[in-house]
DNA sequence: TAATTCGTTTAGTTTTGACTGAACAAACTT
DNA sequence: AAGTTTGTTCAGTCAAAACTAAACGAATTA
């Protein structure tokens, strides 16, 4: 790596941050926002948000308004100032907690309306049908657990 | 839907686990190999895979590596037969939920990786990476249960 | 009113990935 | 040996997505 400036460290941490969400389906400018607001904890305006990443204004636009309509950023204006203002929403983990046991969910009811329309004597293709829909059921369950564990040390 | 045949059931299965897969990153065509396989439980051979789900024998190859080289699929001889054979491997949803644990610690690995370099002074920016850190210690831990819930159930 | 600033939108480019089809090598059959 | 079958590989096509740049409308300022 490089100087450990805190300019360096931060840098590279949004740009690991950008490919994390590469890698979880997200377009890479948006999880570099993400990393930015994430360390650097207070509001960025939208031109700093261009400017420090080195992006478009457009793909700014796009990429906030995605963080946005995901609950995971929050757009917020200052008393005379014409720019609109970013920072992290109030929970964005347990939002996109939530997101992922939602699209769970939906591919579990997939798979049982499968299992509905099955023939009672079709026993074993049930059986693997209900196998597989355990396997979502399971992580439903699980990612419960992960809100739970998340909520209890951020109150406690 | 259609008329409720088994066999529109099957293929509508099929292309369900198909988008399915794509929301979960992984190519389509190998998702209905996999939703073929869940759904048939029988060994499969090369050729009926192509036919059946009608694409080319090069996409058929690529899928069923993929899913080889994640441990969902195992490719099997028969005595005399020239054709390889596919069928579901052991334990296919403990396999995927090991690989997803793994991206996730992977994840967390790198958030901590930056903390490890900020300076003791920097208390504020170190809260906020460790929450970040902790959404995907949290991740873990319940796919750690998803896991001891999944073994479990299959096998008492 | 004219000139700026700001964020969105849209057209266009570039990149990425899935998929096909044909060429290929290996193994088998006749 | 010649011809088949089988799976892989590779070049090429196609479509979807990310990103840019420029046009635009709304709001502000001068």
């Amino acid at each position: 790596m490089q100087h450990d400036t805190l300019d360096a460290i931060r840098a590279e941490f949004i740009e690991k941050i950008g490919l994390i969400a590469q890698t979880e389906g997200l377009p890479r400018i948006a999880g570099r926002v993400f990393g930015l607001l994430v360390f650097d904890g207070a509001a960025i305006a939208f031109s700093d948000l261009a400017e420090t990443l080195q992006v478009s204004r457009g793909s700014i636009s796009s990429s906030v308004r995605l963080l946005e309509e995901r609950g995971l950023v929050k757009r917020t204006a200052r008393p005379g100032e014409r720019q609109d203002y970013f920072q992290l929403a109030d929970n964005p983990y347990a939002t996109m907690l939530d997101r992922a046991k939602r699209s769970l969910s939906h591919a579990r009811d997939d798979i049982n309306a499968t299992i509905a329309r099955l023939p009672a004597s079709d026993v074993d293709v049930r059986t693997r049908l209900n196998a597989y829909a355990d396997f979502y059921g399971a992580m439903e369950t699980c990612l419960l657990g992960a809100l739970t564990t998340l909520d209890d040390g951020g109150d406690a």
